[in-house]
Formats: structure tokens, sequence, C-alpha cells
DNA sequence: TTCGCCAGAGATAACGATAACAAAATGGTA
DNA sequence: TACCATTTTGTTATCGTTATCTCTGGCGAA
């Protein structure tokens, strides 16, 4: 309703409190010095005037902003939303608050992201993968802050890692279908260069089948990422056209598997009877639809939680060199396959 | 690798180039009027310093941000996402970057979340839901800025409205039951208090079933929200086990009907032969599930789209007084359902 | 009584950019 | 060539908070 002229600032509250703009600032710290009759006196004041605190000037004058600044590939990803939420909660009792931005699966896109945010002086970063524009490299390198590559092995860390093996994650499921007698397996997804995890799958893939001497080559591409689940469908559409004695796929993704299940189960195809599937991501969904998906769980909440131990013990000292936290995803069997 | 002593600033960009430090916040800006020999020795300058602009200190000096403050329930929900998207589209090409904090469905964590973004002084706010706490309410009416809020149509908004009736929407699906002579129609979700957007719709579905005369206590609970797909599975689980007479069930989100989709295959309940199922949301995966879902579409991009005009407009000074956009959900009418 | 200690409060200056105003350089024209 | 309009650059002061140093008064020990 009413728009004041102008928001009041300490000075404000302080005149009105009748004490000086220090102790306003002190009485809205935690640990300051200052007698409880004062700050609440001081509080009043402040609710009265509806004083809202500048970070914006205390940013600038302490150096200090108590950010952590976080990119992942995508806001509307359960994988990413959960280690953002382990972030979240292993930063916020020591005060920090996450920012956050997504790169659209797009390194050009996370060039400009890092740079806006490394501009607002977040007190670490943390980045979803290992593989960056060598300007953002360089940005990273020289931000004076720690950082955290994320979702990955890099071969050359920027600085910290806590990650897993996209490819060893891959092969392990290929390892079980092999086990179980599955030898003309098919990959769905991971062709578009934009997606680095979804290329190390894929690149998984084909190494593990070469390594059991078999054939790599039922390589179904599905679109530029986030791969949807009717991008999935049309692949596994293609791949019952185009390779009909195939016995087991695996799909970049949970939601592009889910996708292929579908198509699966609109052509009448049983599965895991006729063709077995298996997803990446351990997504709800994947526990839930019918058949249930045989899925890999890469463990994305531990990764957000132990990134954020990471950085507290970096930032008090505790955590001298580089770290590098390799993860082990967890092979899930579930009913779309042997 | 090598961290400076102290990062540089301006002032040391400038004496390297050899000008004064305004020229050098001069060629940082777009439209500033620098030459452009000036401006690319001082951007050659800043780059062989590894300088990076401090947003801090600008934000301060300046008195703006460039940024809007956006609160939404959950990270990781497509439909809150694309309401996003909708927003930073939008946003973008004025300069605008948005600060997104999320909820948890919880008005409680939304005032303490509304404090913090105020705090750093965003150019507008875009809540999601028009319940607030009386501080939350205080905060955004006094917070001088333009504040809209979205996913409902309040009574009382605290200022600009970009929503729909959630209520209305639950009723043209009712409408469209009773429409094809299914009576029988049961809700599942929406008890939790947190959900106000899930109560509304369920409020929705009570009094339209009143107004056809039909008996509306056919109400399952669903947990707390965001429900998902166990929930509303565990939920289909017990309208079948207490009203196997039901015809149709109307759930308070795709991902609870998709749930509830699921335990009817496991049990091999026929949908729709047997139950119809529908959904809330449109998200991708009721378009290809199979049987694909029945649902309603709020349209979250086109809100996001409509709520960073309306910005833009009431930054501009073209918006005068509050406004209210009113949106028209729209019914998907697919295989679960006749 | 005297001294030292410490919690509580104030005074001053500064964080790094830029708004506002002022001056200098540039270019076109009579 | 002289002059005015425009563009480019410089100077000064300041945004709102807080680091740092200083000061005061109360209290206990010797």
């Amino acid at each position: 309703m009413s728009t004041p002229r102008k928001a009041p600032t300490m000075a404000d509250v302080a005149r009105l409190a009748g004490v000086s703009p220090m102790t306003v600032s002190r009485a809205f710290k935690r640990d300051a010095s200052v007698s409880d009759a004062t700050r609440s006196a001081i509080l009043e004041a402040a609710d009265s005037l509806g004083y809202v605190f500048d970070s914006t000037a205390s940013n600038l004058r302490s150096q200090r902003t108590d950010f952590v600044a976080v990119t992942i590939p995508s806001i509307n990803n359960a994988n990413f939303a959960d280690t953002v939420r382990g972030l979240s909660e292993g930063l916020k009792e020591r005060g920090l608050q996450i920012l956050l931005g997504y790169t659209d699966y797009d390194i050009q896109e996370e060039e400009r992201l890092v740079e806006q945010l490394l501009r607002r002086r977040p007190e670490a970063i943390v980045v979803t993968g290992g593989r960056h524009t060598p300007r953002t490299r360089r940005l990273l390198e020289n931000a004076g802050i720690p950082v955290i590559e994320t979702w990955d092995l890099p071969d050359n860390p920027v600085g910290h890692v806590v990650g897993f093996s996209n490819a060893a994650a891959v092969r392990s499921m290929v390892d079980h279908f092999v086990s179980v007698g599955i030898t003309r397996i098919a990959f769905i997804g991971g062709d578009a260069d934009r997606d680095t995890r979804g290329t190390d799958r894929r690149a998984g893939f084909i190494a593990a089948m070469q390594a059991h001497g078999l054939d790599p080559d039922r390589l179904i591409a599905a679109g530029t990422p986030p791969i949807s689940m009717r991008e999935g469908a049309d692949a596994m559409g293609r791949l019952l056209d185009t390779l009909p004695d195939t016995q087991a796929v695996i799909c970049v993704s949970d939601l592009s598997a889910f996708g292929a299940l579908t198509e699966c189960q609109r052509r009448g195809v049983n599965v895991p009877g006729q063709i077995a599937v298996a997803g990446f991501g351990d997504y709800e969904i994947a526990g839930i639809c019918v058949p249930s998906l045989t899925t890999i769980n890469p463990l994305p909440r531990e990764i957000g939680k132990r990134a954020a131990e990471l950085i507290l013990d970096v930032l008090d000292g505790t955590q001298a060199g580089p770290a590098t936290i390799a993860l082990e995803p967890i092979l899930m069997r579930r009913q779309s396959s042997p």
C-alpha cells in the first residue's frame, strides 16, 4: 500500500532506538556483544520502521557474502535437485546459502553463468561436470575460492571433486547383462556433444562391450539433453524396427528408459521377456512403474552432502590440498531385466 | 593454482590501462559512451589482471541489483520449473536475472526465504501461491517493489496476480465426468494443510460434487506435499480396498495419478474400463504413459511469461494499478478416462 | 582504596563501484 | 579559421554497513 520514499537504514533505526549505528549492526548479528535490553529495543525500533537489513552493503564492507554458488544443468531434474538438497542441508548449519544457476547442458551457457556467479563473490563454487570452456576453467582457477566439480571424475580437475565414473557405472550394467547370458545389447542416448555425462556413459558402454568381445554398434541417438521420455520412446521404436533381435537396451537416463518401456507396451513387446530395459539415475519412476526399471543409483544426495562437508573443511582450513571423493554408484536390479 | 593476495579492482585495471576508474566502469557497461580503442584496451588490461567485476559494490552504489526474486515450492517440479523458465526468458532481454529460492511447500519456510531474498534488494519478487504468514505479507507489502503472486487467484492479493482457479479447474474435470455419466468419483490428495493448492483442488472437487447433487465423500488422503508417485499408489490401493465401486478418481497431481495407475496395473484393474483416472499438471509423463493420463494443463510456462511481462511493464511505469491476470487451464482428455 | 579486566557502546574510516557534474577532445560547418 | 555541438573522459562524493580502534563504567582482587 504505502511505498515509503526511501527505505529506512540502520542510521534511522539507531536514531529511533537512541544508539549508534554500530550498535544496531551488532544487534543484528548473532554473537555480537550487545546487552539484551539494548538489542530488544533495537529490534523493536527496526520492526516499527519496517527496516530490512541490506545485504548488499554488508557484503561489500565485510567482504563476505555467505553464499555458495552452484551450477546444475537443469532446474527440473530429480537427481540434480537431490544433490542441491544435500548441499543445502550441509551448508545450512554454517549459515551458508546457495545461489543456484542452471546451464541448460551447455558449456557456453556455463561460462556465462560462472562469470555472473563469480561477480557476486561467493565463498565457494560447485559445478556439475568436469568439462568446461577454457575461459570457464581460467575463471574458476583464478577465483581464489574453493571449486568443486561433481557428477564426474575429471582427468584434470580444477580443484576438488565429488563424483563417480559414468563410464564405470555403465560398464557394471553391461557386465551384469553379460553375466546372465545377454550379449546383444543396445544403448539409447548420449550422442549429443552437449551432454558430457551422456557421452561418457555411451563411451563406457562401447568400451565394456569391446572388453567382452561383443558388438558395440547398437547405438541409437535420442536428441539433445535433457532427453525426454518421448525421445526415449522414439528411440526404442527405431531400435525395435532396425535391430529386432536386441536382447537388452541400456538408456542414458531413467526418463528415456521409461519412454522406451512405454513404447514396448504400445507395441505389445514384453519387457523383460522379449527385451530387457535398463535406465540410469534411479528416479522415483524407476521404482514404481510396471515393470519396475533396473537402473543405477548414482547417490545424488550423497554427492551434495559430501561436497558440503568438503566446502566447510576447506573454508575451515582443515582440508589442505585438493580432494577427490569417488563414490560408487549402485546397480538396482528390478523387474525390467533378468 | 595461484591465489593472488587480493583480487584486483577497477582502480588496478584503470592504472594498467592508463585511464580513470570511471572509464573502466563505463567500459564494462553495454551502452556507456567509451571509444572502441579505450574499451578494448581496458578489457585487455582487465583480462591480463584476471579482474572480475564486483557486483556487490556495484549493487550498493547504483542501488540496483538487476535481479528478480522468485520463490517456488520445490526445485524438482516440472510445472514450477516451466514457470521459472518462462520468467527467465521474459526477463533476460532486459538483463534481469532470477534469484531462486524454494519453500518446501511450507509458508513458515516461505517467510524465512522472503526475508532473505528481500535483504538482497531485488527489483521485484514473484511468489507461488496466495497464502502467506502475516509477517510475509507485511514484508511483501512494505518491500517497495512489484510483488506478483502466481498459481492461484487470491481473494485479497498483495499486489499483482498471474494465476488460475485451482477449484474451477477441478470442477471442469468433475463436470466432464458427470457429462459422460460417471457419478461415483473419488479424489486423492489435498488433505495436508501445507499444500494450499492441493486443498483448493480438493475443495473445488467437493463443491463441484455437491453442485451436481453427488456424494463428495470419496476422499483419500495421500501424505504431505510433494505427493509422490508412491503415495498416489498407496492411496489408490486404499481406494480400491474401501470403495471398490468407484468409477473415476481425480488425483491432486499427475505424479500421484501415475502412481495410482501403476497400482491398478499391479492389481490387474483395467483403466479406464473398471476405473477412470485423472491427474493435474500435464507433466510429460501424462502424455506418454500407457494408458495416457487425462489431466489439466495449467499453462505453467504462460504463467511465467505473463509474470515477466507484467514485471517489465510495472518497472517501466506502463502498468499503473495492481493487475490480475487469470488464465484458463485446459482439460486434456486422454486414454485413462472416457 | 587502587588497579586491572572486560563487557558494552561509540567514532571513524573504508569496502569498490558509480551518479552527478565538469572538463577536455573531436568533428562538422559557416 | 573560428565556433558550436557532441562525444569521450575525468573528479568528487557517496551508497549502507562494519572492521578497527577507542572509551566508559562496573566489578572483583589485592
